[in-house]
DNA sequence: ACATATCACTTGTACATTGCAAGTAATCTT
DNA sequence: AAGATTACTTGCAATGTACAAGTGATATGT
């Protein structure tokens, strides 16, 4: 999965990214990293979805091996490392807007999403009828490089 | 794997997408049908990642059940079904958009680009580097709606 | 009309990936 | 110094994917 580069099944841009973050999880990651600000390996194994370690560990390798994630070391404490989103990490940020500007529309996810906070419900539906992505993108971009969770009230 | 409704890993929208059509082959299906105009079974056996014959029917049941694409029967040629987008499925194409930019943005898909044709190149190039993908989108929608090739030559 | 080809699948079986439980080495805390 | 925490790895069972070969319905060619 996410394999070894070279051996793509084909050229298509379509593909290429697919086979780049395309599996059940990577998305996810970065979701972590971006809305969350999720930055270590025990964060991320905290997610809702339930991620096993070893998946995770290996997920967070092919991310690495692909440049979309940097890992460096904690500064204070040497057991941990700290990931980043690369620049080319970055640049997925509107493919996430999308997927939640996707689901937000749909009655589908409406009636499913109990748990969120009014604040992350309203940025859903934000996400779901804006006109412009771009702004959207900005701030989110602005929040991740202040190392902050997207949702917090401002 | 874009298991039965009522089982979600979680509500969060990210998650709600990737269990829809986050697998391996459902978004190269929907990309063969927005970018190629393909319909069939048949056709979509042809694509160059050259999908097996029971994960092809597989997805193409899944697609049908969350209401991405429909089915009908082929009005001429009753062994085909002629597949398309439902509107849900047409509000995935800001999403292959997004991904054919990312990768088009990557000298590491410009150096495999090889095969394609130069207006194909173009587009993508375009795609990656547009300020308006609202230009596109509709374009990709009417040619959808017309069910034509994107990339013929105009 | 009959034989053959085509189409959209299904079935069987090998192979690969995923997921769970448990373990480990390094570092930190007390 | 002892125990806790962190970021992993390992082994194995369960699940999912891929290939090859079929099947039944419809179409085509002679």
């Amino acid at each position: 999965m996410t394999d070894e580069r070279g051996k793509l099944r084909s050229d298509c841009p379509v593909n290429f990214g697919l086979e780049s973050f395309g599996d059940k999880w990577s998305l996810l990651i970065i979701r972590d990293m971006v809305f969350w600000g999720k930055k270590t390996y025990g964060e991320f194994l905290g997610s809702d979805e339930g991620i096993a370690t070893n998946i995770l560990a290996g997920r967070l390798a092919s991310l690495e091996k692909e440049g979309i994630i940097s890992k460096r070391p904690h500064p204070a404490d040497r057991r941990k490392e700290i990931y980043s989103l690369t620049e080319k990490g970055l640049e997925l940020i509107p493919l996430l807007v999308e997927i939640v500007a996707w689901s937000g529309k749909l009655v589908e996810w409406q009636s499913a999403a109990g748990t969120g906070t009014p604040e992350q419900i309203r940025q859903v539906k934000r996400f779901a009828t804006t006109k412009n992505k771009g702004k959207i993108i900005q701030e989110i971009r602005d929040s991740v490089a202040a190392g902050s969770y997207f949702f917090a009230p401002r």
